[in-house]
DNA sequence: AAACGTGCCAACCGCGGCTCA
DNA sequence: GTGAGCCGCGGTTGGCACGTT
């Protein structure tokens, strides 16, 4: 399970953490947030490089990562992305509040992909064909048909939209998010409508899971699902 | 009980994208 | 426009844990 413990090249420490290690990057995480992997490790006194300080955190030591017992619906949603997304482990990880891509990415190889292999029943009947998800969400009760991306299904460009996001690089992390990148791989611009969106995100306190969703043929619809599909990684 | 095989998962590595000077 | 620095992602690996022979 554990690397044998080492040195790289400049010395940094690899390998197995350590408890106080681990105690170490919580303590200083805690306190100080991460404004700089790179020079974190220096001021937490750790002989990590930022990298493998960031991996630790990101993967194993955040406070609100759910390990292990992967509940089906979790399975069903994890296959359903897999096959309309491909390995993209970090989007797909966006759509499962508490998993880590890593975790999710591990979990794949090492069952859901054999199962699979063995046609074991998974999941819910789906078409890959529709890219169009039934989330049946694990951490509440959504159970209303939508895509997954947020686009509409009556949608003139909902297919166009559903290829963009599929093809996009859908990091959570990115500066534009990535129904607007969605967007702008289709030819929509932005609109000028980031005011009346952001009041709205100001106004609302709903979950993104227990929204309903709006159907309608809007713009500024497809934004605000986009803002609420990656509203929970903003703890970060 | 020992040897061997397999599963699992933490951690590493390399690459690409983004930001900023 | 470009190059350096940094971050995040996905693929891969190392090695412990556990099962089987």
């Amino acid at each position: 399970m554990a690397r044998t413990p080492g040195r790289d090249k400049n010395g940094m420490k690899k390998g197995t953490w350590t408890p106080e290690e681990d105690k170490k990057l919580r303590a200083y995480v805690s306190k100080y947030g991460f404004w700089n992997w790179r020079q974190l490790p220096k001021y937490a006194g750790l002989s990590r490089c930022g990298k493998s300080c960031r991996l630790r955190w990101m993967n194993y030591l955040r406070p609100d990562i759910k390990r292990g017992n992967y509940t089906k619906e979790e399975e069903d949603t994890i296959v359903r992305l897999q096959k309309l997304l491909g390995n993209k482990w970090s989007a797909i990880a966006s759509h499962l509040p508490r998993r880590t891509d890593n975790e999710l990415k591990n979990h794949w190889h090492t069952n859901l992909k054999k199962r699979l292999g063995q046609n074991t029943p998974l999941l819910l009947s789906t078409t890959p064909q529709e890219a169009t998800i039934t989330e049946n969400h694990s951490c509440d009760h959504e159970v209303e048909p939508k895509n997954i991306s947020g686009i509409p299904l009556n949608c003139p460009m909902a297919p166009q939209m559903a290829e963009g996001f599929a093809s996009l690089h859908l990091s959570s992390s990115s500066s534009k998010t990535s129904l607007s990148l969605c967007m702008e791989a289709v030819g929509f611009s932005n609109m000028g409508c980031k005011a009346s969106r952001d009041s709205y995100i100001a106004e609302s306190t709903g979950s993104f899971w227990t929204e309903p969703f709006i159907t309608d043929n809007n713009i500024e619809s497809f934004l605000l699902q986009d803002e609420r599909l990656f509203s929970h990684d903003l703890f970060y």
